[in-house]
DNA sequence: CTTTAACCGCTAAAAAATTAGCGCAAAGGA
DNA sequence: TCCTTTGCGCTAATTTTTTAGCGGTTAAAG
């Protein structure tokens, strides 16, 4: 069985790329702000050293402060985020998530939205290979 | 920030946790199987152990074998796993994953699967509430 | 009936993850 | 200028995770 990236994040390691994909970048307060139960900063900035360090994320000075970001685009990410997820619990499925994702009460999806994922689907459609 | 669920698992934990419900229950030796590097099934064992003190597993004795499944259904996981996904890398938009997902090289998705889709997208505008 | 092999849990050692103390540097206010 | 605040990295201690050894039990094979 082949390794994906993310398979070997530790816990802390993971919740922090999460904050760091959700705001595209951040801070260390930042960072802390985002995560369940942070530690202190300094705790979180040892994380971020050793995830530089593993080529997970970039830092940039930002005035004072440093600014974290992933490495990896988002993009990249979250389109193995979403097969991993697909995988696990969809047998692959698009359709299957898509239709859980729709009966589930918690998530209400509005009415664009629902428009926009029709012109998806119809649109994907069209583009036959 | 709220703790869930499968934020207090550990690596191996969550490893062996996306086996049982990729496969909705199995064996030590089968979850060996579907593990990144699998250890000694003593290992394992114990992973198990420890999960299912935590809740998290239920074991049940299959002739002379114990065959382990998850204690939260596979749809439930699968839309909290799926609304995590969505929440980190799609600003909670199913529309942008699905656009994403259909965008991708990688994820062929069948004439069918589309099909079925169209029919999800077209019913779920009916039941307006 | 005896031997072999498959599985299991208990336990403790080894490795990895997580945390924070400390001292230093730069910025801003008194 | 001097003091306070904010942010940083290095380092080392603590805690958790991860691993496997060992001895017991049951089923099946010889």
């Amino acid at each position: 069985m082949a390794k994906s990236p993310d398979q070997d994040l530790s816990r802390r390691e993971r919740q922090i790329m999460n904050v760091l994909y959700k705001r595209e970048q951040a801070s260390v307060a930042e960072i802390a702000d985002g995560m369940p139960e942070p530690p202190t900063d300094t705790a979180i900035r040892t994380h971020l050293r050793i995830l530089e360090e593993k080529g997970h994320v970039r830092r940039q000075r930002e005035g004072r402060k440093h600014v974290y970001r992933p490495a990896v685009s988002r993009q990249r990410a979250a389109r193995a985020a979403l097969s991993g997820v697909l995988s696990t619990f969809f047998d692959g499925s698009l359709g299957e998530a898509v239709a859980t994702h729709l009966a589930d009460p918690r998530s209400d999806v509005d009415d664009d939205e629902l428009k926009r994922l029709r012109k998806l689907i119809r649109d994907a459609g069209k583009e036959q290979t």
